[in-house]
DNA sequence: GAGCATATTCGTCACAGCAG
DNA sequence: CTGCTGTGACGAATATGCTC
């Protein structure tokens, strides 16, 4: 059941969205390229030193991963970008004779910017360059290459870490880390009470109506009743099921519980008497249709933001949502585990081993 | 613009290691 | 053993920039 870098483009992904745990892996590996337009860069043979493979080894990933490897950013420069890189490259070189600096130094030795290679890089018509994403993206589709399986490793252990660090550990509440969740909440908890006060006016007495309408309304929006999401989610039954949930989601359901709550109010107008239970959940039927119209494609978002969210960051899959799991933005990393994330972090409760499954394989 | 040098892209073949 | 996959070696076609 565990997955491996090397067939998992989604695994890929979720890691190399994953910034701030990038920036800790090129920290950790002594790696170092050259800094050009924002971003460390390497060559295609820089690449293929480092994992002792043949340049061709490296084209054929390249020609077989080409999207993706664009993605995490892969270029051939030619014209006036490369003629600027050749001169950020002679630039650095100089530079780094005079100053002594040890890390540029280091960075001259590893590259080997040895005056023959400076000679040819100066002639040279294109040049195939790799980010530091795209480098490690490259290691990950590196089958045969021992230097790609330790830099797996090392990538997942790192990745492991830097969350655990970010986390302490604690996933339960990371909904609650983004800035839109506390509004969300706030809202959300104005409607629930235009809900339950019209299913109190427009239903007749029975126990069980809150419940059973505000699983309908769970079902809707992302397949799970409460029962079910709690068990995925691993709450107790103290534990309030919304405070886990993203805004997102909160804000669809939200727009549920004011519009059946609009809903039951009409119809139970028109008939001029309260009404059972049995006839609300037909009632319920025709508004979720109507509403399905018109939010499905804030439905269709908030599955997929929710399942894959919970994937990576709670280790938690929603097997009724298992078609809607992508990969996680690197907007959403950021969001949850970067600067702003952090004013949250005393909500934050209980244990979660994070992208443990991706480790033992 | 022609000719030259060099990198890239891509097809092909042989070989090693491995799973069934 | 056989077939599959990843790899390395070679080479042809193509793209690009430099020099004259």
């Amino acid at each position: 059941m565990s997955k491996d870098l090397t067939n998992s483009s989604l695994d890929r992904k979720n890691i190399l969205n994953n910034n701030i745990a990038i920036q800790g892996v090129y920290e950790e590996l002594g790696f170092y390229g050259i800094k050009f337009d924002g971003k460390y860069r390497f060559t295609k043979q820089q690449i293929a030193q480092y994992f002792d493979v043949d340049v061709r080894t490296i084209e054929r990933i390249l020609e077989n991963n080409k999207t993706e490897l664009e993605i995490s950013g892969y270029e051939l420069y030619t014209g006036s970008k490369l003629k600027a890189y050749k001169e950020q490259v002679f630039d650095f070189v100089r530079n780094a004779k005079d100053k002594k600096d040890v890390h540029d130094i280091n960075v001259v030795n590893i590259l080997q910017l040895n005056e023959s290679e400076l000679d040819s890089l100066s002639k040279t018509p294109q040049l195939t360059i790799f980010t530091y994403k795209a480098f490690l993206n490259i290691g990950m589709l590196l089958i045969g290459s021992e230097k790609a399986q330790k830099l797996r490793t090392a990538i997942l252990d790192i990745v492991i870490d830097v969350l655990n660090k970010k986390l302490g550990g604690k996933t339960k509440y990371i909904n609650q880390r983004e800035e839109e969740f506390l509004p969300s909440v706030i809202r959300e908890y104005n409607y629930r009470k235009e809900f339950t006060n019209s299913l109190d006016f427009y239903i007749v007495e029975n126990k069980f109506k809150y419940s059973q309408l505000t699983d309908k309304i769970y079902k809707s929006i992302f397949k799970e009743n409460a029962k079910e999401y709690r068990k995925i989610l691993n709450l107790n039954s103290k534990e309030s099921v919304r405070s886990t949930m993203y805004s997102e989601v909160l804000d669809l359901i939200s727009a549920y519980e004011n519009g059946f709550a609009n809903y039951l109010k009409n119809k139970s107008e028109n008939l001029n008497k309260k009404l059972s239970l049995s006839e609300t959940h037909l009632i319920f039927s025709e508004f979720e249709q109507i509403m399905e119209a018109f939010v499905s494609p804030l439905q269709e978002k908030a599955r997929s933001l929710m399942a894959s969210r919970d994937l990576v960051f709670r280790d938690a899959l929603h097997e009724k949502l298992k078609d809607y799991v992508n990969e996680v933005s690197s907007e959403d990393f950021y969001k949850f585990l970067g600067k702003k994330s952090m004013e949250f972090e005393k909500r934050l409760e209980e244990n979660k081993e994070v992208f443990k499954r991706l480790k033992d394989r």
